[in-house]
DNA sequence: ACTTGACCCTCACGTGGCGTGAGGCAGGAC
DNA sequence: GTCCTGCCTCACGCCACGTGAGGGTCAAGT
């Protein structure tokens, strides 16, 4: 056995502490390097000794970690003070409940994928295209700083293509397509030159965009 | 104006797609180069000439790769027949409706942390940790291949550490420490000597141990 | 016919967040 | 002593691209 320790110092050893957090050492080698923790003190033979201070940091490394931001940022987040902390809050907020609005959407998607697979229903890669019409979403504003032609065009061609082959999605697709439409037509009437500028305008119109489509997904469902 | 087409053939530059995709040429350039998607045709002058059907795979591609797949298991996936697509769908499925729960955790994490940080209340790093508990979960396992002396001492730490920070927040951690106490239990009595074998075990484990630690994650907000 | 500018090509190196050894001390159990 | 496990420091590898460099191509304007 070991020897009981009295004071609950927490000293640990860089393996125990890696352990603790469910990280492999040498993520904890890594954070050391690049300075978002290191341990604060060092045994005599050079092993990192990693304190309840050094644990507390590392947890909150661990949370941020979890909403997928890069590390310097974690870093920078850990230093700030807690008003910048409280915006970053609220961003990191906001960023996760998006998150997982597109993965409740990829969910549904896939249930629905599964469905029509086991059911035999041998679905062609453009009924699989309407189906994850939401994710669409993401491709329009790239295609409003582009030629219209061409995308209109697209879109008539998976229309048709969608027609000859499974039925059972014909219908949907093709209400999709129709709100597609009028967004087409509600879009080229604000549709600025080309350029830098045109960047920051196409994003408004994405998140103005994903309204209308979070009804078109809400409608494809209730149909289904 | 361009000449209009009248054969839908839908024959894009690089550009183009990349644009339609909403995606960088650059990533098109990688997905032709490692084989994952290369345009069918290309001009004399060598420029790259994705068809429909190149554009219907990049759809199916870009849907993968929504779900953090690898780039290697997207091709298998598209080549893979469609039983084997079947049970990739199913697994897939799976692992969004996780990734899901543990974001939705995440957010009301952090919906905690930004109603405490507005009313004033300075948490401690302990506190914010144990608000985060449920991702404790992650630690278990490991935890349990580990040493046991050191986690219980560490639970103590913690638990005192809390008590003599925010008092709000005190209670939620006692209760989640009870059941953690509680589970500890359950756990060292089937605790099989360290080895390979000990870590398939360690994964049921770890599954029977998410039931429970859903059931501490609903009393948390019950409480809360 | 010539220029301009947007697009395309192919190398080829850089990046982030680690994984994965290689080679060598440290420290406790037998 | 010796054996095993854990720790150390390089240092290179990986994935999914980003980011130029250096140079051809194409349609439009003058």
């Amino acid at each position: 056995m070991e020897p009981p320790p009295n004071e609950p110092l927490a000293e640990l050893t860089i393996g125990k502490t890696a352990a603790l957090l469910g990280v492999t050492v040498r993520t904890l080698h890594h954070w050391d390097e690049i300075g978002l923790v290191r341990p604060s003190e060092r045994s005599l033979s050079g092993y990192r000794i990693y304190t309840s201070g050094d644990l507390s940091r590392l947890h909150r490394v661990l949370i941020y970690r979890e909403l997928d931001l890069p590390l310097d940022e974690i870093s920078r987040l850990l230093e700030a003070g807690s008003d910048d902390a409280l915006d970053s809050l609220r961003h990191q907020r906001d960023r996760v409940t998006e998150r997982i609005q597109r993965l409740e959407q990829m969910s549904s998607a896939l249930e629905k994928l599964i469905e029509a697979q086991q059911s035999g229903i041998l679905l062609t890669p453009e009924a699989q295209v309407s189906i994850f019409g939401r994710h669409w979403n993401q491709e329009w504003p790239h295609q409003a700083r582009q030629r219209w032609g061409d995308s209109v065009q697209w879109t008539q061609y998976a229309e048709r293509s969608s027609r000859r082959s499974a039925e059972e999605w014909h219908d949907i697709t093709l209400k999709t397509e129709q709100l597609e439409a009028a967004l087409v037509e509600a879009f080229s009437s604000d549709l600025s030159p080309g350029g830098p500028t045109a960047n920051a305008l196409a994003e408004e119109h994405r998140d103005l965009l994903s309204e209308h489509f979070d009804c078109t997904h809400s409608m494809q469902v209730c149909i289904a």
